[in-house]
DNA sequence: GAAAGTAAAAAAT
DNA sequence: ATTTTTTACTTTC
């Protein structure tokens, strides 16, 4: 049973969903069309919305398909808090690992937004972003952080 | 199993 | 300020 829908921001923002568990979160120019069954969607969508109007709004409560070394990983990117980064260097520090196997785990995550992985920066320098690092500063910049 | 590719950082130059 | 290791994990042979 599979579940999507669309949150309208400077591009629009597609989720999609499956037994209340995040599929994945795309950008894209065009939105999907709505399958909403469940209250659990409906209340991400409103929380969704509510975060891109620049309320400060906490998803780590929900649940993503990802398993073993990704989401140990990801598990400590839903503790930053919003409004504040961190670097690869720190969380590999956490994890006892190497920056740049965060690095490649966060590569790895299939949704942005709801993993705050936009968090996450480079120590001298923005890092990178899998849906473009224009989508990494609008968020940061959506969060109240200025950029050099 | 080995080799190459990463959204990085530290050390050396 | 640029280049060169070092690094741990995944992906692909």
């Amino acid at each position: 049973m599979r579940e999507q829908f669309s949150v309208r921001w400077v591009y629009f923002v597609n989720v999609f969903l499956q037994n209340e568990v995040v599929l994945a979160v795309k950008f894209s120019n065009k939105p999907v069309n709505e399958v909403i069954r469940s209250k659990p969607a409906e209340k991400l969508k409103k929380e969704l919305e509510l975060y891109f109007s620049g309320e400060a709004v906490d998803f780590s409560s929900y649940k993503i398909k990802v398993q073993g070394f990704t989401a140990e990983v990801l598990e400590e990117v839903k503790k930053i808090p919003y409004g504040t980064v961190t670097t690869y260097g720190e969380l590999a520090k956490k994890l006892s690992t190497s920056p740049r196997a965060v690095g490649q785990a966060l590569k790895r995550n299939p949704a942005p937004v709801i993993i705050p992985c936009h968090r996450v920066v480079s120590k001298n320098g923005i890092g990178g972003y899998s849906s473009g690092e224009d989508i990494k500063r609008l968020l940061l910049e959506l969060e109240g952080l200025k950029l050099p």
